[in-house]
DNA sequence: AAGAGTCGCAACCGCCGACTC
DNA sequence: AGAGTCGGCGGTTGCGACTCT
């Protein structure tokens, strides 16, 4: 399924924003950092002045010339290092307020307009299991912010199902008291309990549906079930009649380096254009395949099933 | 037509874990 | 080991747009 990018008001960007491993190409020079997060090298990350008190910093709404100077300094230099990335892209604001205009507005690949019947069900689903965790909900719809996606269930779904006679929080009807709150799946497969000594975690969650039969993913394939995934398998699904959702939580293997190394087209400066060439999956779908977090990975055909879902699986050159 | 009330969303605030010095 | 900063997250707020009377 080819995820087109929303192109919007960012027609001129037509360019990967988004990088399969932690460097932008200007530091792609340097030695690999030990975080998986991003990392930022810049000698002001290393001081302990304070963040975001800039003297007179603007707030509140962006300006379009604002928004066009972060889009550019992200099209050249890559995001991450919100700290320097205003004074570096000549903005008068904060690196916060910077990373949430883009993560939240301004990043190529939200799908903006209205939730489709489909999103609504699949976020009443998830929040049923995992509560207010709108970044891991927004983790499983591609396109959308959890900022979006909080507020669409304070002014939707929460109504929406305030109708139905159900209490938002609890999932349950109004004169149902709420039970023991253990219908949280979450599990930690095998594959984590004796993690080699350089292993990087990569939280993956992988959602099923009991009318889907999935395989078992790599990670799990092992008797790696918690108790109550036992107690669940030996005694049947909930039979509240309302449809059961199998949360796991996954670990999956950071790509080495070595083969991502292998894997990744020779960055040169400002050569957006030559890594869209090399890897025009840019902009499509989040596949759980790789790592949460890059919208750079490609769909593989494993990776979604019936509902719409992505699930763990192995990488594709695996 | 105009004022009041409501809605929806972008942005801010404050907290926390990870990381660095 | 402790202090400090950064990035990220969830909760909350402010304000423009829209609807109602």
């Amino acid at each position: 399924m080819a995820h087109k990018t929303e192109t919007r008001s960012l027609e001129t960007m037509n360019l990967t924003l988004y990088w399969p491993w932690p460097l932008p190409p200007l530091l792609l020079s340097n030695p690999k950092p030990s975080s998986t997060s991003s990392i930022c090298l810049c000698p002001l990350s290393m001081g302990r002045s304070p963040c975001c008190e800039q003297a007179h910093a603007n707030k509140g709404a962006w300006t379009k010339d604002e928004d066009q100077r972060l889009i550019d300094y992200i099209r050249l230099h890559g995001d991450g290092c919100w700290r320097s990335l205003p004074k570096a892209a000549g903005l008068l604001r904060c690196g916060k307020s910077c990373r949430l205009r883009w993560i939240n507005y301004l990043r190529p690949d939200l799908k903006r307009g209205n939730f489709t019947e489909e999103e609504d069900e699949l976020i009443i689903k998830l929040h049923s299991l995992l509560g207010n965790k709108w970044s891991l909900i927004a983790g499983r719809l591609p396109g959308r912010t959890d900022n979006e996606i909080k507020n669409y269930w304070n002014t939707h779904i929460k109504r929406k199902l305030i109708s139905r006679g159900m209490d938002p929080q609890t999932h349950r009807p109004f004169n149902q008291p709420a039970a023991n709150t253990t219908t949280n799946t979450v599990s930690k497969p095998s594959c984590i309990k004796n993690p080699s000594p350089d292993f990087k975690y990569n939280e993956l969650i992988q959602f099923k549906s009991n009318s889907d039969s999935l395989e078992q993913p790599n990670c799990t394939a092992s008797s790696g079930m918690t108790t109550d995934e036992q107690q669940q398998q030996q005694y049947g699904h909930p039979s509240n009649g309302q449809d059961y959702l199998n949360l796991e939580l996954s670990i999956g293997i950071r790509v080495s380096s070595a083969n991502s190394a292998e894997s990744k087209p020779k960055l040169e400066n400002n050569s957006f254009q030559i890594l869209e060439q090399a890897m025009p999956m840019v902009g499509k779908a989040v596949c759980l395949c790789w790592e949460l977090g890059f919208r750079t990975s490609e769909i593989c055909s494993k990776c979604q099933n019936s509902n719409g879902f992505y699930r763990y699986c192995r990488p594709l050159d695996s």
